[in-house]
DNA sequence: CATGAATGAGGATTCATTCAT
DNA sequence: TATGAATGAATCCTCATTCAT
């Protein structure tokens, strides 16, 4: 690891107040992706990045105190991308069904996966490793809002409806992710979402009138 | 100008035939699990990993063709010893209802996980960089064999049985890593084993309308 | 791993546009020549060169992209310095008989080899090993225009002029190649030059039968 | 360069008194000359020797103390067979004209070097580096004694038969090798052959009975 | 002896980052 | 402010050579 001279500063140095200087940052950050995509983690260079974007690499650092910072803000723009087409779908869908306004959500997600499964994985995984509040958990008021309300709808099905919204949303995640890399040819088809929307709904879904062998009645492990 | 290898070979370079090369061999990939885990992706360095070890660069190389073949090794030791214990316990719960079969699994790779969820992670992480098979797809027979039983069983619940399989498998997977990471309290806790068995066996349970033939007459396995 | 260039790339990689950046390029010349004399090609490390030029090594490789690019571009200034004083003498020489012409080109190839030797014979070597264009073959159009000039007027002399244009410049090359290294006492003195002289023009001068057609009646050019 | 442990030891390091042991030493000089000739100078390391020759690495460093030593073996034996069948010409000569003595000398030249060129070139500007005798000078007994025979006729020819000897046998080598380095194609056609012929016997023919404009009146240069 | 194993010392090349204009 | 230049510190990997068995 090469030694960070202040203190692997991830913020933003300086908000660029020019129009000027929102190029440069744009560039800086549209370059990064690329670069990202293109060649993965091992070639995000800040030089390349520089390179790519037309920009002096000294300009770069004008903007951006470190190289996790670019990778940073690009991981934040790109949630904030999806805060916002959730919430839209959400505002869509208000008082529709589970499984509609699932199937609606899986249907964004995959299409909006689809777009650039490389940089979204690789967005994923490095914000994992940078330590970096999941997409999810770093909602914004409204979004919170939208999930407290899904949570208590969730209040007959699972014990810990929280618990069981992060699962489900994990889930979800996890498996559009893999079947984009692993099984692309599946992955946009109707019978993927189908099985993912199914996944969801029935782990969510309350419980039967008969709840009897709902459970083993042996109790846990 | 130094020959450069061809290109990026993953294989291991030489046999180690005496024990103390392979005291060696095992203490290089010692070092490298606990860099990996320690220091991740950006701190494993073949320098590292040698001296962590002990044992002089130059050994590193004299059984590693490069850094990635390390890496490679590690994981590929890692899933021999993941798929050997699922089969154990394949062996072991022959016969018994979906649900018990589920909750022994899960519980089982909780607990494979939480020995070191970090290893795990980078492991999965970076079989996926290299574009390696993942651990369940690279099944030997007897693991292969039992995954086509496992699923002719499904036939009746989901339309393609080996696409199900593969997206519970990777469900239950992606939950049980995330949550060792973002919310280790609750990962080894009995609610969340529930749950997960819970999302896979609903996900994996035949439809419930005429409860008499949900299932094969032959009995459940 | 690091991204490797594509094939021994022998450009320059960036020109030095200020004036510090030319010095800097001039040092990396400088010492580069120096390590060649002094150690030779197994002492010619990029690492070596850097330090003796007094620069980093990284700043090295931001003006040649290998270590190869060094020693081309150290190969090109010493042949275009040899063309140029070749194509002075030629200039000077305009008119003069062959056995004149040769001692003056001869005379100057002995000063030219003797100011460094070794560098002479390094450079000539690996511009072979590196398979560039001799620094003959590389002529720019004023030399080229000289050399056919010559040539014609060998037609009488020889049945395929340009071949024996290159077989004299080869052998007289490499003769004084081996003397100054094998024969130092000898090869600058004046009974050396006389061979070297004799050699070639033994070898391009017409035959004797009828001496009054040997040369054409226009004068000896 | 590497640090030397002895000090640049160049002598075979033990005589191979057993048959198995020379065919050892044989199949590391084997081994030796196809690496030289496959992947030149910096593809020349021992352990690819050993590896080449079938032969553990210590065993080739119990025969010869150095990479240097390999080198230099390889130098001579190469160097022995030439003079061999060099002397075998000047035997099978014995009383001819000089031109048919140059032809079929020439002609052989070509010929042993059209073998293996590369390894031609390589040996005699290593054996240069190394400051090793060129294999015309480290001459034996009997090379010697035909060398000084021939020498005496040329004493009408040039002042200094000795440095006439060693200009022309100089030219013609080089010239040879870098015929088959730049012009492969007419290295080996009997043209070629007659122009270095010419070259020499020109060069060392007997002045002619008006030798007025032999040498320019002037003075040199 | 012959072999497998080991290693100190480097070699080429790149990177993140900072200065001086 | 933006840029060209510079650089300390690594990184991956190889080599010549020596030991212990």
């Amino acid at each position: 690891m090469r030694p960070k001279r202040s203190r692997t500063a991830l913020e933003k140095r300086k908000a660029p107040t020019q129009a000027r200087a929102r190029e440069t940052v744009d560039a800086i950050l549209q370059a990064a992706a690329y670069i990202l995509t293109r060649h993965g983690t091992p070639g995000f260079t800040t030089n390349k990045i520089a390179e790519r974007a037309g920009v002096n690499i000294a300009s770069l650092y004008q903007y951006f105190p470190s190289k996790e910072a670019v990778l940073v803000e690009l991981a934040r723009r790109h949630a904030a991308e999806q805060r916002r087409r959730t919430l839209d779908i959400l505002d869509d869908t208000r008082g529709q069904t589970l499984p509609k306004v699932a199937r609606r959500i899986v249907t964004a997600m995959v299409a909006a996966h689809a777009v650039d499964p490389a940089l979204h994985r690789v967005l994923t995984t490095e914000s994992m490793r940078l330590r970096l509040p999941r997409f999810e958990t770093e909602m914004d008021a409204d979004l919170a809002a939208e999930a407290r309300a899904f949570s208590s709808r969730l209040r007959a099905a699972r014990p810990d409806p929280e618990l069981a919204m992060w699962i489900a949303s994990t889930a979800v995640h996890a498996v559009i992710h893999a079947a984009l890399i692993e099984r692309p040819a599946v992955a946009q088809s109707p019978v993927f979402v189908d099985e993912i929307v199914h996944l969801v709904t029935k782990y969510l879904a309350p419980p039967r009138r008969r709840p009897r062998d709902a459970r083993p009645s042996k109790g846990s492990s």
